[in-house]
DNA sequence: GGTGAAATCCTCGGGGG
DNA sequence: CCCCCGAGGATTTCACC
């Protein structure tokens, strides 16, 4: 589908507020409410905007320690990717992991609560999973930016 | 503050759609609408959760290239290191900044359309940031996870 | 934590340019 | 095709139990 200036702005608000009534988005881009609502059950329909969701500060609950751990599988053959893939996504302090070019296979950002969580969660989770041959971590010292809204 | 199990219950429903109706919400906790509204004005209130918003298909606009630099400072002076964040900050392809431990100081998570849309970020972008001593990239080939959910 | 009612909002049929 | 108006029904919100 096709974006016209009037739906770029109303993704970048809806990107920054969900929860605005459609009122206020009508006086924002000068238009009537409903054709604010027809515009974005239009975007909904044709899964531009895929969920809307609530943020939780982790701050707020006892989880503010991040980690990004490289991981290198021993082989590359499509079952082992396959299995790998499927344990890691089961877990719950992986909140992402993209296959990567360059020198290891996988790039993994996982929260925890503290260091020896971690510790934790590589010995018991991460490193029972099979086919995993070397693994590499880091540690955020800090959050310059973080954010889910995207420009279009 | 402190959660009881109906409060980890509603956060992880919030966390998955946000825009449940308290009706809706009411039934999946087996409490009344006002006692859903006024938990959750509690979660917002103390910070807990901090917005909502919606996420929008990286495929459904022309943007599906991921990149994660690594990036070294030539110097690490607080005033280096003020400036580089101030700058990185205001990238709008940069959607995740973080302050690391090990041989790079930076992780940054780029999206762009393609590869030259990445080269020309890179040019005119980020290396005209002051004080970039080395950076490498890795690409992203595909993204096994991705949520912004996190367990509590 | 629950009840009830007012204020507000969502939703959609109908119509115009 | 994109937009607007208006009204019924649902939802949010709040004083009170």
């Amino acid at each position: 589908m096709t974006f016209d200036a009037i739906d770029s702005k109303l993704i970048k608000l809806l990107q920054e507020d969900c929860k605005q009534t459609n009122k206020e988005l009508s006086n924002k881009l000068n238009l009537s409410i409903t054709a604010v609502y027809e515009r974005i059950k239009k975007l909904e329909n044709n899964g531009v905007i895929d969920k809307y969701v609530a943020l939780i500060k982790k701050e707020a609950i006892e989880k503010s320690f991040v980690a990004f751990c490289h991981i290198k599988l021993t082989q590359h053959s499509q079952e082992y990717v396959i299995q790998f893939e499927k344990e890691v996504t089961k877990l719950e302090e992986v909140l992402e992991c993209f296959h990567i070019s360059g020198d290891y296979d996988y790039l993994l950002k996982v929260l925890v609560k503290d260091m020896e969580a971690f510790r934790e969660f590589m010995v018991n989770k991460l490193t029972n999973i099979n086919h995993i041959g070397s693994t590499h971590s880091m540690f955020m010292i800090n959050e310059v930016k973080h954010t889910t809204a995207i420009s279009i």
